[in-house]
DNA sequence: TATTGTTATACTCTATAACTATA
DNA sequence: TATAGTTATAGAGTATAACAATA
């Protein structure tokens, strides 16, 4: 059971490469490529810096250089919390979206061409996995 | 099925941060506990620069200054290849396999704990998609 | 000609500590 | 007191292009 954990940072290594590869068009790095999709994955595009650090496995350092950079490009907006102040809310913005989809279609591409030759419940069971991990580590 | 390099992502990140704060003692960063373990993987400790850049997902040149630090630290050595003098080989030295020993315990120990609520056939199921992951962006 | 690995270069990622604002 | 996020700082990760040595 030793190598789960190298044949992960191998695969997550490898698929990130692919995706920005595929993708060089945006002009994305790996983390940016990670933020815009998980923040697709919040309802309304839209979720706290610290939800999102929990979705990316980073901390809220790390997002705010990522968050600055992709505002200025006009991807992002960050906007107050309705009930605390302290809190800052990042949103896809239209542009934003439009790009997150792309993103989101081509890691789902990568995902259907991997699990093709693999029984179904393959890529449950994965999940299953990688969330026990993350549950493990945290 | 969108989700699952997503989820692979954070589960990279949540592991390697919990591995590096559980061997903080060996002041080891998350790429050289990495390399280290993909050493021990091979026969005898040793493989090429090629190889071991396969094994963890990144490209030659990233692994240089990763291999100057573990070098100097006395951990592997840098030796000629007995047919190809442009190939080098890392090898662990035994302070290095000592500490790469305790690398990979960390590891399993870490997946013990993740998968001892989850089915047997889990982690295979698991493996097998991570593969193929890796398979399908290369 | 092609390949292995390193250098030079330029960014990006990452965390810790200190700070501000708010709770 | 504690928490959310940023700033400052410092170091590590990453790739591309150019290079040397070898095949």
């Amino acid at each position: 059971m030793v190598f789960l954990l190298l044949d992960l940072q191998r695969a997550t290594h490898a698929t990130l490469h692919r995706l920005t590869t595929e993708l060089a068009d945006l002009k994305l790095t790996p983390s940016e490529l990670n933020a815009l999709a998980n923040l697709a994955r919040h309802p309304a595009g839209a979720c706290t810096v610290s939800e999102l650090g929990a979705a990316a496995g980073t901390r809220p350092t790390t997002l705010t250089s990522i968050l600055d950079r992709l505002e200025q490009r006009g991807l992002v907006s960050r906007g107050p919390h309705q009930r605390d102040r302290r809190t800052v809310v990042v949103r896809l913005t239209a542009p934003g979206t439009t790009v997150a989809t792309r993103v989101l279609a081509a890691m789902a591409d990568l995902e259907r061409r991997a699990l093709a030759t693999l029984p179904p419940d393959a890529a449950g069971d994965a999940a299953a996995v990688l969330h026990a991990l993350t549950e493990a580590a945290t």
